[in-house]
DNA sequence: AATGCAATTGCAAATCGTTTGCAACTAAGA
DNA sequence: TCTTAGTTGCAAACGATTTGCAATTGCATT
């Protein structure tokens, strides 16, 4: 019998077995999603999902995607993104944090981040009277032209 | 004949003119409406606008604070803050940039600016080849318990 | 001040993204 | 395999916002 080979993959932690720790059933419908999350590498939102979803498995239903977008999202197992207009979309969690720049041309997400921003921003909190709970920076820009 | 006092207020810009320039009509309702925003200190949303709206003009509709609020945000007269979970809140625009800290226990709007941050982002946005067009930075936290 | 008409209004219905009630289904522990 | 609480798909409900339309109203013209 063969032994399986261990699971190396870098930034593909494994939800399924977190899940059933926590007592949530791992479903057809949530394999097969996490399974699309797992292996993504844009933000995609909760339709784009669905019709990724639909040709793994036909029968997986547009609100399921929504209530496992919740659930996750509960878990800390993705991260949600209101970009400007458009819906959520949504990037598996346990990157390290990183800020966006949206192309407002494509819709094209990149991720950078800024250290320096970063404690600017506890240093502005602070001097209000506050502790930052989370933050949203996003910039939206567009590609500039090689002339 | 009295001469009127020359307008002096400051932040208080005269859209009504501008309006007029534009060849828009200035209707009833959106006198109404610019003057709540006129005053207002606050960050309010469509239907908090229409509510004061009606103490003055119990006529007016909640479509037309949404189409005032539209209109005038094309001007430049606004800026729509789309805040994670609630509805848009509008502020007058014309004063000079600022970003926001929302206290998530109260929802209160506390304007920042970091010209440090600024000038970050745009280093960034152009180390990755982008114009910045616009951008949004929200700390969400909560008041620091004075112990 | 009266006229003419396009801009604007209020209303109700439509839209979009998302959530929810419910009866049928199913994961997973006994 | 049995049991049952957790999940599902569906359709209807939802909240914020937009829109079609007929009635109204600024305001440029007489």
């Amino acid at each position: 019998m063969k032994k399986p080979a261990p699971n190396l993959a870098p930034r593909k932690p494994d939800y399924e077995k977190a899940l059933r720790k926590a007592g949530i059933r791992v479903t057809r419908p949530r394999k097969v999603i996490l399974n699309i999350l797992r292996e993504t590498e844009d933000h995609p939102d909760a339709l784009e999902i669905f019709r990724r979803a639909e040709q793994v498995d036909k029968s997986i239903s547009l609100s399921t995607v929504y209530r496992t977008m919740k659930l996750l999202e509960e878990m800390g197992a993705i991260h949600r993104h209101a970009f400007e207009g458009g819906p959520s979309r949504f990037e598996q969690a346990g990157g390290d944090h990183h800020d966006h720049l949206i192309d407002i041309e494509t819709g094209d997400v990149i991720e950078f981040r800024s250290d320096r921003i970063e404690q600017l921003q506890q240093e502005i909190a602070r001097q209000l009277g506050y502790d930052i709970v989370h933050h949203r920076l996003e910039l939206y820009g567009r590609r500039r032209r090689a002339e």
